[in-house]
DNA sequence: CACTTAATGCAAGCCATCCTGCGTTAAGGT
DNA sequence: ACCTTAACGCAGGATGGCTTGCATTAAGTG
């Protein structure tokens, strides 16, 4: 098992390859926010980039790949994390803005896609690493309210944001009760203020 | 389009009929504690089942129904709702038993399946009223809880369960992340007593 | 410009899922 | 016991996702 690659077969990164990357990706983005998850094929997205069947097969392999790659790529820009020198504005900002991005079919088929592609090891992988930078960023959050004395220093942020998003990802995902637009606030206060009341 | 029926046609709810029903959902369950939501297909039932692939077919018509019925059916025992006196160890107890029938198999494809057949408006429904009565089964704990004066009497059950439950859920579904031995009981204080330290 | 060879296109085929027509079995009524 | 017919089994076939072999195109190099 050498590591080194004894003859470096030569890559083509310019060109045509990288116009077909470029459209294929570009189409999976579309038919994933005009169809939907269920019904993203790889034939659909083949014939929207202009591109035959066996190419898409054999660069991303599977559906859950390609996906997966016009994920990353496509939808980089990510949630936008405010910075209004209070914790509950922050916090309501950004749950409100997680809550607009899943109503969006293709924040939708994000969640559903990487609940589908769980199975897979490697696609989990992907998966948590794509999600851990969006916590990361959004962890700024809370750490800057510590610093400002507004929570204690042992706060979780991870935990923390995990309880704010996860019932907005639940909602999204199950599919079975709407996210209703008052709901990023109340879940903020929930979370900042806890169900007993004591103030 | 009359809504009564002309002809009451005979159905035959005894004999054959229900022992072929019983033994395929029977089949399905053991299909998805055993191989998972992935790889259970109707021909791997319908020959555990002993039974021909088509009168599955024409009995479920999709994949997805069939798992649906199975559910409503076998895992009808559902999540012990316990009753200590005590909001914070009823609250722990109920999560960590979530917790734990997540951990199972067929906890993780019952998850995973409602989240696929989020889609069918019917399938949606069928398993919004699923969801629903188990909600409201625990629903007994906050309620209880606010007789006893523990919590407020504003106290919105059903979103303070959805803020238990749904981290839960979410690291069930997407895999990403493994449920920690201890997380039901952070999850409890923290949704009990909030991020802010005030007491 | 000529050459090598990734990368793509095209066509055929495989496989699993799912459907359809028809004959057979057995449940429920007489 | 007999009849009617709902429910089932069986065989064949359509469909769609996915793979494979071979010819063609064009990127990178001298």
């Amino acid at each position: 098992m050498t590591e080194e690659e004894p003859e470096p077969v030569r890559r083509r990164p310019g060109g045509r390859a990288a116009r077909v990357r470029q459209a294929v990706l570009a189409a999976a983005m579309e038919v994933l926010a005009e169809e939907g998850i269920a019904r993203l094929s790889i034939a659909e997205v083949a014939a929207r980039a202009g591109v035959n069947e066996t190419t898409v097969y054999r660069r991303w392999g599977s559906r859950e790949k390609l996906v997966l790659d016009a994920m990353l790529v496509g939808s980089d820009e990510g949630i936008p994390v405010p910075d209004t020198g209070d914790v509950r504005t922050d916090l309501a900002a950004f749950a409100r803005a997680l809550a607009e991005y899943l109503a969006t079919p293709t924040g939708r088929s994000v969640a559903r896609e990487a609940s589908l592609s769980s199975e897979d090891p490697d696609l989990a992988a992907a998966w948590h690493t794509f999600w851990q930078s969006r916590l990361d960023q959004a962890g700024a959050i809370i750490s800057r309210a510590v610093e400002r004395g507004e929570l204690p220093a042992d706060t979780d942020a991870a935990l923390a944001l995990e309880l704010l998003c996860s019932p907005l990802q639940t909602r999204s995902l199950l599919g079975h009760r709407p996210i209703e637009p008052d709901l990023p606030e109340r879940l903020t206060d929930l979370v900042l203020d806890g169900l007993k009341e004591k103030r």
